[in-house]
RNA sequence: CGCGGAGUGGAGCAGCAUGGUAGCUCGUCGGGCUCAUAACCCGAAGGUCGUUGGUUCAAAUCCAGCCUCCGCAACCA
């Protein structure tokens, strides 16, 4: 018989900043099949966290003026303060700062370099020596570094490397072996194909990171992520470390669920870092879609609505839970609009559960002062409603086990329509007219609080909020509520039902629709209000002659100008500078043709800061006057003045 | 020929690895009911499945070409 265990982790997110609906999404998903375990009789460790080292946190700590620490101390705690919020029952939660985590990390960089696993060797490639960030050539964007746009130069750093490349074949093989290993099934064929074209060994060190776990027989050398981030999930359990005892118990994992694009790392790299340690490999990598935002660019006007603190305080958590839950399907990627969000709150949850509940209780307060009688006659039209609920769990076990979490959801709400389908049916009003039918009405109502006890159990897994309240008004206490009362239809004969606060109100979509697009409104207006006082500002400053000596303006010739593809606001501009030729893009498109440039002799900032526009890297800009109607004049410079000349 | 994803009734999706009645949710329209959160239940309209060609007795499904849209700038599950 299989050990009734259950090991799911969600990846440790990056505490950089606070995290987003996105977040939210992955580590709901993993709750739900955490609860609906438990709620199996399995024994389960549900885990996440937070991957803590690296240079953007270095960096974003450095511009907040607080150490790296204390920078993701604070982060950590508004993501722990989330995951309350969201009622997410994680057993456990990593931070890979962790003392223990520390230490055990190092045990496993050292046990794989004593296998020779890990090796000493050279990285090499183009070095950004004002980034401090090596790239790769494909990397580049010009030749030069895709971050800040400088030149980059070819360098050599010492480095540890760990042998990827040893382990294609037994990847491959694991593959064949274990068809369920990575989902959905087509991603596999990406990782095969990524395995086929060849591995590389993988750098597992750099000296010019500093905010890392260092390695302990070479100090200089900071443990560089994957080693780090991936060993979270045995370290967590005790891993070569006394803090925790749960190795034993719980590895391999059943189950990591992550986001599609870190796939790769969880079923090639963790893989083979397992197989260096003669480790056992999780049984299953999910690479789940991603919710995406109505028109991606809008994103960042949409922003703060979004964001799944103002989502909850608005809507209620269990309805924000559904709404992921029920909204992205299986392996796909889902779209947030507000629209869908209210559709969803109100089609499913206040029209048809919501109110499938008050009717029920309603009807008994009214017929039967909230009890109802012991005497009950059944018939023929009850039994399809009791069949789908008795098989109802065979079905959503079979569909949370493939991670369909909106099949198996869809499938709780076809017993919720059933059941209002059942009440028309058999009329119940129409029963309560002559007390002969008492019976007959008793046991009608009392069906419709066993279904709503069917359903209640199984949503327990998804809106653990809401569920004790439906029990509670099904005269039902949470603790009644188990897989196990499942077995049977008619649980608990006697009934008594306690009106309550109604569970799930209906949404005024137009107004509810309204009062965000005003807040959005409001919001754009306030920001655009700090951005032009900031610019005035800004403007109103005086600066010294020094300040303007830092713009370095000179004379450039349009050589040749062309529209930047796909762009209609960009020409991408090839300027003379009296030196060189430099590309310059500038969104004037809608007002000059490139006749309008090609042989002029415009003004252009020679020392301004490279800068990739859709994919080209810009090297400086051109003036030009804004207009009262939001166009934009080039400024011409004389054709007599040569170019290069320098403007002051 | 850069990579990846997608084109199915008004909207959002399923179906496509194993060809053979085109299904679901929302919306619309009509009807029913009154226990209930203007909710619930029933019915109807609406699709030549992006396009062209091929394979086949038969193609949304397999093959080839073409067209269109989205992401690849930022952040990231």
């Amino acid at each position: 018989m299989e050990e009734k265990k259950f090991y799911i982790t969600t990846p440790i997110y990056y505490p950089s900043d606070n995290l987003h609906i996105g977040h939210s999404y992955t580590t709901v998903a993993c709750d739900a099949l955490a609860r609906y375990k438990r709620l199996q009789g399995y024994d389960v460790m549900y885990l996440t966290g937070s991957d803590e080292h690296g240079q953007k946190i270095q960096d974003k700590a450095a511009a907040a003026g607080k150490t790296p620490k204390a920078y993701v101390d604070d982060i950590v705690a508004n993501i722990k303060e989330l995951w309350k919020l969201l009622d997410i029952s994680y057993d456990r939660y990593i931070r890979t700062t962790d003392d223990y985590h520390v230490r055990a990390v190092q045990k496993i960089f050292k046990a794989l370099y004593d296998k020779g696993d890990i090796y000493k060797g050279f990285y090499e490639g183009m070095y950004c020596k004002p980034c401090e960030t090596f790239w790769t050539q494909s990397q580049l964007v010009d030749g030069k570094c895709p971050d800040c746009g400088r030149e980059v130069y070819a360098a050599k750093e010492e480095a540890y490397f760990f042998k990827l490349s040893n382990y294609s074949d037994r990847l491959l093989k694991y593959y064949e072996d274990n068809p369920q290993f990575i989902q959905p099934e087509a991603r596999k064929n990406e990782m095969i194909s990524f395995i086929k074209q060849g591995l590389q060994d993988l750098c597992v060190s750099r000296t010019t990171v500093k905010w890392g776990i260092p390695v302990t027989f070479d100090p200089d050398h900071t443990i560089y992520v994957w080693v780090d981030a991936l060993s979270n999930y045995i370290t967590a359990l005790g891993y070569e470390n006394d803090k925790y005892n749960d190795y034993e118990k719980f590895w391999p994992a059943d189950i990591h669920v992550v986001g599609k694009e870190i796939l790769r790392f969880h079923t090639i790299i963790w893989p083979a870092m397992l197989m260096a340690l003669d480790l056992p490999l999780p049984k299953r990598v999910f690479g789940h879609g991603w919710l995406l935002l109505e028109g991606g660019k809008m994103s960042k006007s949409v922003g703060n609505v979004v964001d799944p603190v103002v989502l909850c305080s608005r809507y209620g958590v269990d309805a924000v839970r559904y709404f992921l839950l029920r909204e992205v399907p299986f392996g796909n990627d889902g779209v947030y609009t507000h629209e869908s969000l209210i559709a969803r709150i109100n089609s499913d949850l206040a029209n048809d559960l919501g109110n499938l509940v008050s009717r029920t209780v309603a009807m008994i307060e009214k017929y039967f002062d909230g009890t109802l009688p012991a005497e009950r006659q059944s018939a023929e039209i009850d039994s399809e409603l009791i069949s789908m609920c008795e098989s109802l769990t065979s079905i959503t076990d079979k569909y949370m086990d493939e991670l369909s979490i909106p099949q198996a959801l869809n499938e709780v709400f076809k017993v919720v329509q059933r059941a209002n389908k059942y009440i028309d049916e058999t009329q119940p009003w129409v029963l309560a007219k002559d007390s002969v039918n008492n019976p007959r009405l008793a046991t009608v109502l009392y069906n419709l609080v066993e279904a709503l006890r069917f359903v209640a159990t199984l949503l327990q897994a998804y809106l653990p909020n809401t569920t004790p309240k439906i029990a509670r008004q099904m005269g039902y206490t949470a603790d009644e509520l188990t897989f196990d009362s499942l077995k049977k239809f008619g649980f608990k004969k006697e009934v008594s039902v306690h009106k309550g606060d109604v569970i799930f109100p209906r949404i005024d979509a137009e107004k509810e629709l309204a009062a965000i697009a005003k807040e959005e409104a409001e919001k754009k207006a306030a920001r655009l209000a700090r951005q032009e006082k900031e610019q005035k500002e800004e403007a109103a400053a005086p600066i010294t002659i020094e300040d303007f000596a830092k713009v370095n303006l000179i004379v450039g010739e349009v050589k040749n100008s062309v529209p930047v593809e796909k762009s209609d606001k960009l020409l991408n501009n090839t300027i003379f500078d009296g030196k060189r030729e430099r590309t310059i893009l500038s969104g004037i498109r809608q007002w000059y043709s490139p006749e309008d440039l090609i042989g002029k002799k415009v003004i252009i900032v020679d020392n301004l800061a490279p800068r990739k526009m859709r994919g080209l890297l810009s090297e400086g800009m051109l003036l030009a006057a804004d207009m009262p109607d939001g166009s934009a004049k080039v400024i011409f410079a004389d054709d007599s003045t040569p170019a290069g000349s320098k403007i002051r």
